[in-house]
DNA sequence: GCAGTTATGGACGATCGAGTCAAGAATGGT
DNA sequence: ACCATTCTTGACTCGATCGTCCATAACTGC
């Protein structure tokens, strides 16, 4: 259906597209985002992006189509920061990794002033209840990000920095429950600091090792060592 | 505003309601909670309530201020069940209290079937944004579970069920994101036993107090890798 | 039974918003 | 210059939906 991209033209050469379609799908996400999906109109994609509504339902095909572009991408997108914090390196670093992953999550949503949170949680707080590929396509995302979170786990458990009787399974689990309730609790309102003391709480309590461990469980509400600056 | 509250009609007796306002709004709960507050028609709730509108707009104002009510009774509601399972009784038993409650908000999004996950959730992540009714609605909502989670863990704390040096409140607010996680898992597909696993992990790594069991692993004091901020 | 008041319910108006369409524009090949 | 094809635009359709209006109902005290 789309010759020209699989050699050149036969015969006719039709009008080139005059939009790059990534930067439409950005601009679609934003409104989306803010808006959500029922309260997003067709008019204010076409005002944001610059195109004719007949551009987008030529391109796209109908507002439901476009939003699970929209979503995939989005999607695809979490799973790939969570990649990239998280996969590869030295078991001896796993530790740090988790560390770093969870409080990026923690920050984002600390430093989120417009409240808009992550695209994943509101279009499944509005829509997985009735649109089979919203849910489907969050269910695999959350998969996926159980299972980096998995082997991290384990990487680290091999290292020595969370103990090898606890089950990585579990662990991923909960963790990726933390990271999802941060996100929940900060667009309900918790202030960004218990945001970001969440995260810290929640890589604090992860089991130790037998035998093991200088220091005591829980931060006290001591000074210093905290690089939050609230606005 | 409402003579007929205070006492009795002074001159002429206007013609009484025919409905139950907590029941109408209960019916309402649903119809919004089913398909969100833009997704939901006045005319879907005169049908759910059987009232014409006329009446709805007579009894609650408009779509949001009816909206607000109901809302405001769930916050109240959800902050009663936890305090029905949380407040009061013996330090001996804050560690049960605590335990059933983290389950039963468990148990209560594994067994939502249809997925409607918890209205606070969901009118948090569709409107907090916008409506600052909502928003610090919620908030208070928050504030109140948080209060009540760290009362509890002072008092299981009193007992020796959690380590004493640990920061009660900062272990209530992870405990209450882990509920909200719960919810917002379990909207996105988390499988309900995987809920259920995760609420008791949850349980199972509160620190405990020294004699018994290994303590928490501290965060690496890594290199804050910067948090990049990702959209 | 009449008066004064509020409730009821459904028709109505006005607006809004998703999706369509037709006429014109851009393109390389001939 | 002409062709065949696809892109672009915005005015248009048409159904949906919020909120209003009004004739009528229900009620009590007189």
């Amino acid at each position: 259906m789309d010759d020209r991209v699989k050699n050149g033209y036969p015969e006719p050469m039709p009008r080139p597209r005059a939009f790059d379609e990534r930067q439409v799908l950005e601009q679609a996400r934003e409104q989306f985002w803010v808006t959500g999906f029922a309260g997003t109109r067709m008019d204010d994609i076409a005002r944001a992006t610059g195109l004719g509504k007949g551009s987008l339902y030529g391109a796209f095909g109908d507002k439901g189509k476009l939003f699970h572009r929209v979503f995939g991408d989005w999607c695809t997108a979490v799973v790939g920061v969570a990649e990239e914090r998280l996969a590869g390196g030295p078991d001896s670093e796993a530790m740090a990794r988790l560390s770093a992953y969870v409080h990026l999550m923690a920050e984002n949503t600390a430093t989120d002033t417009e409240r808009r949170g992550c695209l994943l949680a509101k279009a499944s707080a509005e829509l997985a209840q009735h649109d089979p590929t919203v849910a489907g396509r969050s269910a695999e995302t959350m998969t996926a990000l159980q299972d980096l979170l998995r082997t991290e786990i384990t990487a680290a458990q091999r290292h020595g920095d969370i103990d090898s009787a606890a089950d990585p399974e579990r662990l991923a689990a909960l963790l990726l429950t933390v990271v999802r309730g941060i996100e929940a609790a900060g667009k309900a309102g918790m202030p960004p600091k218990t945001l970001r003391d969440v995260a810290a709480t929640a890589l604090e309590v992860l089991p130790a090792p037998e035998g093991t461990k200088r220091d005591g469980v829980t931060v006290r509400p001591t000074t210093g060592h905290d690089p939050a600056r609230e606005s």
